[in-house]
DNA sequence: AGTCTGACCGGGG
DNA sequence: ACCCCGGCCAGAC
């Protein structure tokens, strides 16, 4: 992999459908906890990626849709996490705590 | 080259 | 609960 970039996008293609993370449990994970926002501009380079990147699943740590609105669609991104099960309230993620996918857990440190 | 901004986060007042 | 601030680093102007 080149850079930190590449890491983040790993680690969102391995978020379960129908879960979802931060983008501060990203950078965490990836041992930069303080670098959150790289996590963030990661993402805004994702759609430019050669691979898919779901990053619908990927929200602030309040569970808020923060970026929904660089989907283009201000909908698209609800709509993805809808059919994906998790029930989106005004930009803000109902069963958060349930959905909520921690890589520093579920995933461990290789 | 300086300055500001961001799909952020945690802590302090 | 609120607002404010520092840290992180890559781009845009």
């Amino acid at each position: 992999m080149n850079d930190f970039f590449d890491m983040v996008y790993q680690v969102v293609r391995l978020i379960p459908p129908g879960r979802v993370t931060s983008y501060g449990a990203i950078a965490r994970y990836l041992g930069t906890g303080q670098s959150a926002r790289m996590v963030g501009w990661a993402m805004n380079k994702a759609g430019a990626q050669p691979v898919y990147v779901p990053a619908h699943r990927v929200v602030n740590a309040q569970g808020l849709l923060s970026g929904k609105h660089n989907f283009g669609n201000s909908s698209a991104m609800e709509d993805l996490l809808l059919s994906e099960g998790i029930r989106v309230e005004n930009n803000q993620i109902i069963n958060f705590a349930e959905v909520f996918w921690d890589p520093t857990k579920e995933l461990m440190i290789e």
